[in-house]
DNA sequence: ATTATGACTGCAG
DNA sequence: TCTGCAGCCATAA
């Protein structure tokens, strides 16, 4: 990687995802400070680092970005799985599982919000 | 310096 | 609701 800067920052923003909950590539872009900069988060997270909870960093859509049988998606869903985010037709619920960095401060979101 | 690419996003059909 | 296309900009070659 050449401008690490960059990285450490989106870094960061990603090490900041509660366990048990996920946010998208613009919204870490726009945490790390480059908020037009989505596609690069995923180009940093190709970096993959051991202790970084990439798996918490979904699309808008809800759904990995990678493909469906890469070894990487498939542990993807396995540890968010693990966390209690449930996936249904390849996609999460946003608006239930969504980390709201304004609201990381509550106690809790309301985990029976919309049934 | 220029071109190609991507773990994205938003809007149009 | 779902699919396709253009826009986006840092990184890599």
């Amino acid at each position: 990687m050449a401008n690490s800067e960059s990285h450490k920052r989106i870094y960061a923003a990603v090490r900041q995802i509660p366990r048990g909950q996920v946010a998208t590539y613009g919204q870490i872009a726009v945490i790390a400070g480059y908020p037009k900069h989505a596609r690069l988060v995923g180009y940093a997270l190709h970096g993959c680092p051991r202790n970084l909870p990439w798996h918490r960093v979904v699309n808008t859509k809800g759904c990995i970005s990678l493909p469906v049988d890469s070894t990487a998606a498939i542990t993807q869903r396995r540890r968010l799985a693990d966390e209690g985010v449930v996936f249904l037709g390849g996609k999460t619920d946003l608006s239930r599982y969504q980390w709201c960095p304004d609201q990381r401060l509550l106690t809790h979101p309301d985990p029976g919000i919309a049934e």
